[in-house]
RNA sequence: GGUCUCAUAGCUCAGUUGGUAGAGCAACGGACUGAAAAUCCGUGUGUCGUUGGUUCAAUUCCGACUGAGACCA
């Protein structure tokens, strides 16, 4: 049985993903999956460009603005949600689109990534924070000695996961060894790409629009509470720095620059993921020959 | 107008008792399987302002010029 096609729009931030899969979208009847570890959550609508009504020009959107911001979210949650939603999308005879620059959340959809139930095991997390990163590393070579190899000895957030995985059963390089690694789906992997200057410059500019379409305001009222700071969505760019203006220690104006600094850094590892992790067609983003590309790979029987 | 100080990487600056130079930040490259807008690793990218002079050798010493700053008028 052929593979379910899906068009995966990706890139770095602010190139214009989300102004692309809606044209797109009309023009292939297509319904659109975010893939953002950001955008799903609610009332952090400023600090994460989320597709406003107005943008969505009448297209369904799945997976945005749809759990609580004080609730964490994780890629085995996307996975499976993402996935429901190709799936409903299909029923209904329209196109599945998905459009975001979370790279692990792509990839684990898309790709035959298997995440296994797990019982957390609060006492042997506690246990784990407490060693230092010689003495995680050296454990994680006994659990789990490919692991080892790969992860970097300062690496404490993958060492302590690792750790976590082996504990469950079967270690990390176990589970991976039962994935082929492979697509599940018929994919497109449409990148867009610019000129780094120009991203530079783009990105700049959308956050000092950020700031005059209220980014202060939004986060004040979400993440005053030091309480906030804990939450995974208090990690998001352009919300995380402000902790430095709320503790007196920076000014708005150094908060700005650092988040257009941040955000800059994070396109890079964008690209650096969407280069090296997927067969992606690059683009630039008004380039004509992309409708015409998709149109073809759509009519085409089979892609190999 | 006069005196003095400064001029080194994209930025802020260190340094070479004369043998063509290094930090932080930025930037760039990479890894990535339950926090991923997270986490981690790697890389110095330079006519040492311009131009003469001294010297085997000048970014370093001397002169002139240009620019910036401070002070005196």
């Amino acid at each position: 049985m052929a593979k379910q096609k899906v068009l995966a729009i990706v890139g770095p931030t602010g190139i214009g993903k989300t102004a692309l899969s809606i044209r797109l979208a009309h023009a292939l009847n297509g319904e659109i999956v975010s893939c953002d570890s950001m955008q799903v959550y609610k009332k952090m609508d400023i600090g994460t460009a989320k597709v406003t009504e107005q943008e969505k020009d009448g297209i369904v959107h799945y997976l945005v603005d749809e759990q609580a911001y004080d609730i964490p979210y994780n890629v085995k949650v996307f996975q499976k949600k993402c996935r429901q939603a190709i799936e409903t999308i299909t029923h209904k005879g329209k196109f599945p689109i998905l459009c975001g620059g979370t790279g692990l959340y792509l990839k684990a959809a898309l790709y035959d990534y298997d995440f296994q139930e797990e019982q957390p095991d609060t006492q042997y997390d506690a246990y784990l924070h407490t060693l230092n990163n010689d003495q995680l590393h050296e454990l994680l070579n006994k659990q789990d000695p490919q692991s080892a190899q790969k992860i970097h000895s300062h690496n404490r957030k993958r060492m302590i996961r690792a750790l976590q995985i082996a504990h469950q059963g079967l270690n990390k390089t176990q589970r991976e060894a039962q994935q082929n690694h492979e697509p599940i789906y018929d994919i497109f992997f449409l990148g867009l790409s610019v000129d780094r200057d120009l991203l530079h410059d783009r990105i700049n500019q959308r956050v000092d629009r950020m700031f005059d379409a209220g980014l202060v305001e939004e986060v004040q009222s979400l993440f005053a509470d030091p309480k906030t700071w804990e939450y995974t969505s208090f990690q998001g760019i352009g919300y995380k720095e402000f902790k430095a203006y709320f503790l007196k220690e920076k000014n708005l104006e150094e908060i700005r620059t650092q988040i257009k600094t941040n955000s800059r850094r994070y396109a890079k590892r964008q690209y650096t993921w969407f280069r090296n992790q997927m067969d992606v067609h690059w683009y630039e983003p008004d380039d004509p020959k992309i409708e015409e590309d998709i149109q073809a790979w759509i009519s085409s029987c089979r892609e190999e």
